[in-house]
DNA sequence: TTTGGAAAACGAAAAGCTTAGTATTTACTC
DNA sequence: GAGTAAATACTAAGCTTTTCGTTTTCCAAA
């Protein structure tokens, strides 16, 4: 009955995760192009980190001719609020608005970025409030 | 010429840093005893963490009689900035109004949690504004 | 239908994290 | 000073993560 499982992408498979979400679904070969010229891994490295993200139920696979392409399972969006919620509860005492407390001190803030976030948070209160 | 610092706490890392956090400053003994019932830890493991958040320079010791005193060297907030800035280049593209905008977007989050948020955005404003 | 090249499957080494056992030290008590 | 209880130092086992080599499979072109 142990269903403990992370939910969590280690670094690495977060790194592949963010190159499949940009294109939608690819292969070994398509995520490996899309890193970073800096970023040599062997192939072998990254079929091993895409068949482990289908592993965790990350992602699916269908084959196309000779070759796998990955589709991820899980919405980018879905995986920010999990990871948020995750950084929130281990790191703020699980409350929102002290993680924006934090994140709105920053100095290197803009204040265009201020004025993003209070549009936001704005729209979303009118929305509820009625 | 390497620096190359991972900077970030492992999750048991956490875990002990924030009773330190909470406290000031304690022994093995004292963060042990904060750790919820269930969380049964071998003192020497206690030790371990401790002894290795001091050798990552998280924490420093002094000698009390018999038991040594670990101290933070870095302040909660700084650890807060720090890991929000890492969540927000990796998951966020860098940009601090899409975090905000997956946190407000949380059904989950209460109309109380979203004042308290909007106020805090519009005195950042104001402080720098006026 | 053979063969050459690219990809998949498998396995495992290397590195880092978590946990704890054993040995040693320390300081107090008699 | 010897005994004792508690803390520290040292070491390592067991996981997980990261990386890649080797072998196998598959397609496509000669």
């Amino acid at each position: 009955m142990k269903k403990k499982k992370s939910e969590l992408l280690t670094e690495v498979e977060l790194e592949f995760m963010n190159e499949l979400w940009a294109i939608g679904e690819g292969t070994v070969r398509d995520v490996l192009d899309r890193l970073p010229d800096d970023r040599d891994l062997a192939y072998t490295s990254g079929a091993t980190i895409l068949r482990i993200l289908e592993q965790k139920d990350f992602v699916t696979s269908r084959k196309e001719g000779k070759t796998l392409v990955y589709t991820p399972t899980l919405a980018k969006d879905i995986y920010q609020t999990r990871s948020l919620k995750d950084l929130s509860m281990k790191l703020f005492d699980d409350t929102p608005a002290s993680l924006v407390a934090r994140l709105v001190d920053d100095e290197a803030l803009t204040e265009e970025a201020l004025g993003q976030i209070r549009a936001l948070v704005d729209r979303r209160l009118k929305n509820d409030g009625g």
